[in-house]
Formats: C-alpha cells, sequence, structure tokens
DNA sequence: TAAGCAATTTACTCGTCAGTATATAAATGA
DNA sequence: TCATTTATATACTGACGAGTAAATTGCTTA
C-alpha cells in the first residue's frame, strides 16, 4: 500500500483530483448510463432495430466507448436483463419467508412483479425472447427466468396446501398469472396517469379474485 | 366470352391442363404456402431474424418468387397477422349475438380468443409489435386489434351491468385477460401434450374464477 | 406465328451495422 | 522522465440481407 490515506475533503468542495474509489465509481456510472440509454432505446424500437451507434449518438459518444464499457451487443442486452431480473429475484426470495396465507403472499409477490414489469429494466426481459441471444446466453437467461417462475409455483402451491387458493393446476395458474403481469411492459405507457402501484393493485385483484361476481 | 366451356373430366383423372380458375386458385395456394412458412420462421427466430432468403429456401424456391407473390417483405408480414386476426374478428363478433349473461358470452369468447393465439397466425399476430412495421402498418394493426379490445370490453361491460360480473375497470380487465390468454404465443408449444382446447379451458376458468379458494 | 403475359431464375446493387484497427491525449506510476 | 494504462475518437472492414435487373421458359391469345 505506497498511498497515503487523502486528507479527508470539505464534501462541499468536490475536489477535481479522482481517487481510485471515485474513479472505479465513475466507470460504473458510465456503465449504467450506457445500459440505461440502451434498454430505453430497445424497449422503444426493438432490439435489433437499435444499433449501437444509435445509442451512443443518445449519449454524445461514439461506438468505440461502449465497445469499451461492454464488450459487445448481446452483453449490452444480457446485462440490461440482468437488471430487470434481479429485483424480481430479491422479490421472489423476500415472499418466501412473509407472513400470512400463501395466497397473501402470493398477492405481495405479484404485486411487486407487476410493478417492476413496467419498469425500463423490467420491460426489457419481457421484450427479451431467446430469438435475440445466443445459444450460450439463451440458457443462461432461462435458467434465471425458471428460477422466479419456480418460486411463483412455490407460492401457488403453499397457497393450494393451505387452503387459501383454489385447487388448480399450479403450471399453468402460473403461466396465467405471469402472462397477465407482463403484458403491461408492452401497453404500459410510463407517462398515464394511474399510478403504478395501482395498476398493480386492480390486475392483481382481477386475477386472483376473478371477474365472476362472489354471491 | 371466346371461351368453349370444357367437357367435365372425369374427377379422378385430373387433367394437367388448367382452367382459368384453376390457375387463379393455384396462384392462391402458392400466396399461402409462402406465408404460411414464412409465419412459422417469424415465430420461431422472430422477424428481424429471418431473411426471405431463408423462407424461399425453406420451400425450394428463390427469393424473387416471393416478391414475385407478395410485394415486399412488410407486405408478408401484414398478409401474416391479418390472418391471424381474421379468426379474432369473428369471434368476437359472433360472441355479441350469442345466448347466455355476459359472463357466458365472455367466457366462450375467451376459449376461442385463446386457442387462436396458439397457431400460427394468432402467434404471429401477438409477436407483432409496432417495432416491425411502417407508420402506415402500424396505424392498421392498431385499429384492427382495437376493434377486438372494444369487443372484449363490451362483452365485460355487459356482464357488469346483468350482474354476472364484478364492477371492476373494464379497460384494465380487458388488458389483464388478453395479456393472461396473450402468454401462450410465447411458451406454448405445439407438440405439447395437453390438448389446445383444455389449455384454453383451464386459463379461463383460472382468470375468470379467480385464484381464491371460494368458501 | 408473333406478341404478350406469367412464373421463375441467376446475378447483381446498395445500405446498414456489428465489430476492429489505429491514433491520441491524459493520468498514473516506476 | 519514460513506460503503461485508461478513455476516447476517426475511419475502416466484412457480412448480411432487402430489393431489383434482366434473362428464360412456356402458355395464351390476337
Amino acid at each position: 500500500m505506497p498511498r497515503i490515506a487523502p486528507i479527508p475533503t470539505t464534501s462541499d468542495a468536490p475536489s477535481p483530483f479522482r481517487t481510485r474509489a471515485e474513479k472505479i465509481r465513475d466507470r460504473e456510472e458510465k456503465r449504467e448510463a450506457v445500459l440505461r440509454a440502451a434498454v430505453r432505446m430497445f424497449n422503444a424500437r426493438g432490439f435489433h432495430a437499435t444499433s449501437l451507434d444509435d445509442v451512443a449518438a443518445s449519449l454524445g459518444i461514439s461506438k468505440p466507448t461502449i465497445y469499451h464499457y461492454l464488450g459487445n451487443k448481446e452483453q449490452v442486452l444480457i446485462e440490461c436483463v440482468t437488471r430487470g431480473l434481479e429485483p424480481l429475484r430479491q422479490a421472489a426470495e423476500a415472499a418466501k419467508d412473509e407472513p400470512g396465507t400463501g395466497l397473501d403472499r402470493l398477492r405481495r409477490f405479484l404485486r411487486h412483479y407487476a410493478q417492476i414489469n413496467m419498469e425500463d429494466f423490467g420491460r426489457c426481459v419481457v421484450r427479451t425472447g431467446d430469438e435475440f441471444l445466443s445459444q450460450e446466453g439463451t440458457l443462461q437467461f432461462r435458467a434465471r427466468k425458471r428460477e422466479i417462475d419456480m418460486a411463483l409455483r412455490g407460492l401457488i402451491a403453499d397457497g393450494i396446501a393451505d387452503g387459501s387458493i383454489a385447487p388448480v393446476d399450479v403450471k399453468l395458474a402460473a403461466f396465467t398469472l405471469s402472462g397477465a403481469l407482463n403484458w403491461p411492459a408492452r401497453w404500459h405507457d410510463p407517462a398515464g396517469a394511474m399510478p403504478v402501484e395501482d395498476i398493480a393493485a386492480s390486475m392483481v385483484d382481477i386475477i386472483t379474485g376473478g371477474l365472476a361476481l362472489r354471491p
């Protein structure tokens, strides 16, 4: 460690000289900026219809800069879906250890799920088909999604076991629920009037409560 | 009419000389064959990842032949989604004049809807985002889909009016239902064991009946 | 029989875009 | 002070793929 600890600067006068840690953070920030710009364009125009030249231009940089931070176009997409999948994974994990009946926990998880699917990276997950990735990428992607699907099925099974959920086909129910809550990735307009939380809550009410009027 | 009526041939010995009507039908058949080959590849690999050379090769013909029957690549896609939308439109129209409560009619329609979305052209409708079409194409496509969405909303509203459906937000409910039933276009495997009718029926039960166990 | 039309091919053009080679300038460190 | 690393740019290559030009063959019709 040949480096002397820097004298702490007053926090309101940021030095133009960056420490090693700061530079690592700078780099991260730039990476993230590239990913956010990319995911927005992927969502708006589709992966194949978006060139990395476009993405670079939208940030006022050049294409090789993107290649400097992220190896290639597929890598950009993979990082985007990873960022979309991560909060889903966390929500799924959290749902396991929560109190309440299976139905209660399922409903909480589904509201999370719906909201994440209306955010930039979540939308990208839904819109990314296997067509876009290499064989290896597809395998990883599917494995990650499967993890979440399995958690969802687990919650449904729990609910059936404790009597809070009707005895349905678990796999089919999981597909049906996720389909309903994935679809906003296609139609939801972030500029819309209705808050995301409300949309999520209403959709979950519809699919768990059912449309038929209860006597 | 300078043409003499042909002597009727025995039906088990088809003549190699085609009449005018036969030639028109031949042409139609070839068009359809191109569209069917194209839609399969679009569904399997995505629109952008499918070249018309690929489609032609899969039929043992050359690319200009496709251009002979269909003006350009967008036209191919438009014809595919048209063929997917048409049965949906018919089902929506038929649902209006059927007997039963709003809920009954809705459920019947939804089962149709789900099944169509598991067929080649129906899947293509679901998987075709606005990204793929020109401005004009997008407008037409959206208008057609809107027609079906409106029919769906109408059925839900009818059910609410006659008391068979709970008083939900109609627009959101329509999006939720269609989302759930669109999703099989992504995951359903036509070679799967479970018959399409059964999948459709189960999914419709889940979304109309709701997951929560009824006391 | 000649003109025209329908169906189909081979062999192109042209644009786009992922990815790369190379240069440069600044900061870091020996 | 000199070598190395980091960040960035300009300018290229190479592939792919939509769409077209032009030739061919055979049938239809004046």
